[in-house]
RNA sequence: UCCUCAGUAGCUCAAUGGUAGAGCAUUCGGCUGUUAACCGAAGGGUUGUAGGUUCGAGUCCUACCUGAGGAGCCA
């Protein structure tokens, strides 16, 4: 018989249908056996009556185990207690392997098991509903680009040299030479935004440095807008909406998952545009205030970067994210825009999180002539033989143009409201975790 | 790299320096409306590793290993 999903079976009530999946969990009550079944798109509780039920159909039914891949036969219904909610009054039960031991039993674990069993964890209802809202905000990021313009032109992940040199890369043998897994796709994205206006890619990162919090995976997806023509107010006003427009997405289509993670929504909603925009400068002010106030331990001085805490002040001083802009260029990446009024400060954006989850995207505007470029590559050390290629973009029809850079597995670890990112990739690669 | 905390049954955790226990999982038995079902029984241990203190160490000390959280750095 035809196979039909959990998730369809409020069409096929009172009909026969056959559900193929995996035992999620058992309860029995004499002779009457409760089967919780899942098939990857949805989750149902069985019922098997010994009375109804063939000798092998009950016996299978006793003997059946957690995880055992099964095939059941059986007339979905409402359930009698809980309207609304469907059950499936089972005729036949088929088990196609029975798993033995399974190792996540229904009571708690600690984090290294679950990750050791990472390929198993993926299973449960939990890890099941933040990966449907990681997918929907993936789907949600490429509609967005999509329906706007824009052209995906995705860039290398073998690459030649540091996009930004600071950081720490993971070095590759590329047959006879050297070569860095990426860290941005930031610097060829702004050759293909001059060949195609606006462009976005997105795919993998990495970043070798030994950071252990739960903000940080040494392998990440990260989303990559670029906009020629375009300045800093205007890649602003994109990232507002492009958050928004991520948030009401999943408000819209993952209701019911976001109930599983329990998500207080409330403070979702409020995550829509206009976002408030606030200089370096200003924000600075606000740390030296609340440091006199005895808010924040560190007294922050003028010039340099925010830290975690620094953040999370800023941030917590809203209730949407929180957009700072204009830092100070000694502090940000050598290809950032001066600001014409005060060329100490690099034409860039960071944006806030709320709710404590930190910077999640961050850009600006690039800088477009090719003296300062070559300036500021002498300046950070960096070696200009390998930045010939992107020095031909300010020789040949150089423009003013912007863009940024979002983390998936930030965005998706503040829409659920997660403790850790790593719960919001299949398979997390972290400074004490490559396997499995 | 630095700081803090942790490591005891398959899993999650107890155990004042004095005979290593419980819940879950597993096996067996009971229960016709269970929801991390419940009730009864059984099996299950080189207390991360190596030293040391002590009449006696899971517990105290030292080193190392592993993990977690944080700092720095970052998305």
């Amino acid at each position: 018989m035809k196979q039909t999903y959990i998730k369809e079976i409020s069409r096929h009530l009172g009909q026969e249908i056959t559900i193929k999946g995996w035992l999620y969990n058992k309860r029995s009550s004499g002779k009457l056996g409760f089967l919780e079944i899942r098939d990857g798109s949805g989750l149902i509780q069985g019922v098997v009556s010994k009375k109804d039920v063939s000798e092998q159909t009950w016996e299978n039914t006793e003997k059946v185990t957690q995880e055992s891949s099964i095939t059941v036969i059986g007339i979905p219904r409402e359930h009698p207690k809980h309207p609304g909610v469907y059950e499936l009054d089972i005729s036949d039960l088929t088990v196609h392997q029975l798993a033995q031991d399974y190792p996540i039993t229904p009571k708690e674990h600690g984090v290294e098991y679950l990750m050791d069993h990472r390929h198993l964890w993926l299973r449960s209802r939990r890890q099941h509903a933040i990966l449907k809202v990681r997918h929907e905000i993936i789907k949600a990021v490429r509609d967005f680009f999509d329906d706007d313009g824009f052209t995906l032109c995705d860039t290398p992940i073998f690459t030649p040299a540091a996009c930004e040199g600071t950081t720490n890369l993971f070095e590759v043998q590329y047959f006879d030479e050297k070569a860095y897994l990426t860290q941005s796709g930031q610097l060829y994205n702004e050759a293909t935004a001059a060949a195609f206006g606006k462009v976005y890619c997105f795919g993998p990162t990495f970043r070798a440095e030994k950071s252990k919090t739960r903000r940080h995976l040494t392998e990440f997806w990260m989303v990559e807008p670029e906009v020629a023509y375009a300045k800093l107010d205007d890649i602003m006003d994109l990232a507002e909406k492009f958050i928004g427009h991520i948030v009401g997405r999943v408000l819209e289509n993952r209701k019911e998952e976001l109930i599983i993670l329990e998500r207080d929504t409330a403070l979702l909603e409020k995550a829509m545009p206009p976002f408030p925009r606030l200089q370096y400068d200003d924000a600075v002010k606000m740390l030296q205030q609340a440091h006199t106030e005895g808010k924040v331990e560190n007294l922050f001085e003028l010039g340099g970067d925010f830290g975690s805490p620094d953040e999370t002040y800023i941030s917590s001083q809203y209730d949407k994210p929180v957009m700072v802009h204009r830092y100070p260029a000694a502090v940000k990446a050598f290809y950032m825009e001066p600001d014409p009024q005060r060329p100490d400060l690099a034409l860039c954006v960071d944006v806030l999180a709320p709710e404590g989850y930190g910077e999640i995207i961050g850009g600006g505007e690039r800088a477009s002539s090719l003296e300062l470029l070559l300036d500021r590559i002498k300046e950070h050390e960096l070696p200009e033989e390998a930045f010939d290629w992107y020095l031909d973009l300010r020789k040949y029809g150089s423009v003013p143009h912007a863009g940024f850079g979002m983390g998936i597995e930030r965005c998706v670890s503040w829409v659920c409201g997660l403790e850790h990112v790593r719960e919001t990739i299949p398979f997390p690669r972290m400074l004490n975790r490559l396997k499995p």
